[in-house]
DNA sequence: AGTGAATATATGATTTTTTGCATGTTTATT
DNA sequence: AATAAACATGCAAAAAATCATATATTCACT
């Protein structure tokens, strides 16, 4: 990842899709991409699409296991802006509770199957 | 002000003139727009107009003083978006910093004179 | 090998945002 | 009352971001 610039992480927090997956994502740890589809109710291309702006911005991971592709915060994220998520996250809950409701209600939602080693 | 939501918020911030505009008035309590104009090395109405969209938006707070208008940051914003200014201003002072030179360098720059009841 | 699910990407169209320029308003100064 | 400085705004053009749709890739399973 190159340098981190302040505005290119909030252009990434400027749009609907791309804000709530990121809320979503650091509530729930991780999540694949056909959860995220189903939590925010939009096509798959247009989450993928979004998923991957974050990922090459560097504010998100992913990791591939079997069939789904797995995405979480980056570890290596500045301090400054995992504290701007956090914050964000723990008071705007109205913001992405549908969301949320929706993904706790989903099924078949992929297993984690963590190794010890990952 | 409406309901203050995140996303119309980190659109504020998704733009360069708008997020240095912010951090040189969070780090100067106050601004009026001809030091911004300086700072930022921008046209007039260029400034003026971001920061007519920071004060709808409920970013900024403006106050008029004989031929000036001072800009500050909105004493009714929500906390958490107060911390995530906080956090990038102290963060990324190399954002900022050539905005700040230019506007310490700047001559004939107004008087505050703040009464004793403003 | 063939099928289907999950994900990614290319493309062209559309929408949104930003900009430049001209002009208007207000206030101070001469 | 004329001029100048500071600021705001209307409008059309330009630039940027987003979107829908179609297609490609990868993997699991039969």
């Amino acid at each position: 990842m190159e340098k981190f610039n302040p505005l290119q992480f909030y252009k990434c927090l400027a749009d609907d899709t791309r804000l709530k997956a990121m809320l979503l994502i650091s509530h729930q740890e991780e999540l694949c991409v056909c959860e995220l589809v189903t939590a925010l109710e939009l096509s798959q291309p247009k989450v993928s699409r979004h998923l991957a702006q974050l990922r090459q911005c560097g504010l998100l991971s992913d990791r591939k296991q079997n069939q789904w592709v797995y995405y979480s915060i980056n570890k290596a994220l500045p301090e400054w802006a995992k504290n701007v998520l956090t914050q964000t996250l723990t008071a705007n809950p109205s913001f992405y509770e549908n969301d949320l409701t929706r993904l706790n209600v989903m099924g078949n939602r992929p297993e984690r199957i963590t190794s010890c080693c990952n």
